[in-house]
DNA sequence: ATGGTCGGGGTCCGA
């Protein structure tokens, strides 16, 4: 069972990478960031002819999530508990159904933030609060469960190449990466670091100033894996080739792959 | 070198 996750900063913009990465990687689960598209916009039947089922939480313009996955999509449920009033479309949450039972996968976009000094930085802050007590209640089921993401958090400076370039960052806040370690200490494992540790191992690289020729990158995309899942977790990848490529997106896929029965 | 690059949608905002 390999379950990935992606931002792709639109859907519509990046699709051939999108479809050429899944035909390569064949993930049985991915859960997709930054759609930057409403509903009816995604392209189901691209993405439906790999031979996916998908769950999508979209919106114009900015954020949207979604899940695919070759296995069945049990109750998809849209939207982050604990403000009806927050309208982005930040998070979905999904059971699949495999031979060997069931997984639980919630696809991530974690506000930004930036600049520090304004209300956005708020709001991420308390976004990290509202998902870490969905996350508790989610851990009290015991079910294998994956937070997959752009949690927009890089957790330690071990995750940045250049990690002086992010101290004033809504990213590298110590409020920021309190509230990451809180999330991790409620009993989520970091598949990254569960199975490698040191520098250069990044998810994004900014479009500007030629970050990826320089390998100015940080690590925010993450996989965090309730014991349940955590005990049967195999190994961690990151796609970085992904990122070389023509007009790609300014992230790339991490996966993980574990030992259900379906691989 | 105090900039720079994307995407979406509309002549700027968010990242």
């Amino acid at each position: 069972m390999r379950i990935a996750s992606w931002n792709v900063n639109s859907i519509k913009a990046h699709l051939g990478a999108v479809t050429s990465w899944l035909k390569e990687r064949e993930p049985d689960v991915v859960c997709l960031q930054e759609l930057k598209c409403v509903d009816e916009a995604f392209p189901r039947e691209e993405i439906e002819s790999l031979g996916y089922n998908i769950a999508v939480h979209g919106q114009k313009t900015y954020n949207g999530v979604a899940i695919l996955s070759k296995h069945p999509i049990d109750e998809a449920k849209p939207r982050l508990p604990g403000d009806d009033k927050d309208e982005h479309a930040r998070y979905i949450e999904a059971t699949i159904s495999t031979k060997d039972g069931a997984v639980r996968v919630a696809s991530i976009y974690l506000p930004n933030g930036n600049p520090v000094s304004t209300d956005k930085f708020k709001y991420k802050l308390a976004w990290m609060d509202r998902l870490a007590a969905h996350a508790s209640e989610l851990l009290t089921l015991e079910e294998p469960l994956v937070l997959a993401g752009d949690f927009n958090v890089i957790p330690t400076t071990a995750d940045a190449e250049f990690p002086e370039k992010w101290t004033d960052d809504a990213l590298a806040q110590p409020e920021t990466r309190a509230r990451f370690r809180a999330l991790a200490a409620l009993g989520f494992t970091d598949a990254l670091r569960a199975t490698r540790d040191g520098k250069g191992l990044y998810t994004f690289w900014d479009y500007q100033a030629g970050a990826f020729q320089k390998n100015n990158g940080i690590r925010i995309d993450h996989l965090l894996l309730s014991p349940q899942a955590a005990d049967r977790l195999q190994s961690v990848g990151i796609d970085k080739k992904v990122r070389a490529a023509e007009k790609p997106s300014d992230h790339v896929p991490i996966y993980a792959d574990f030992r259900f029965a379906t691989r």
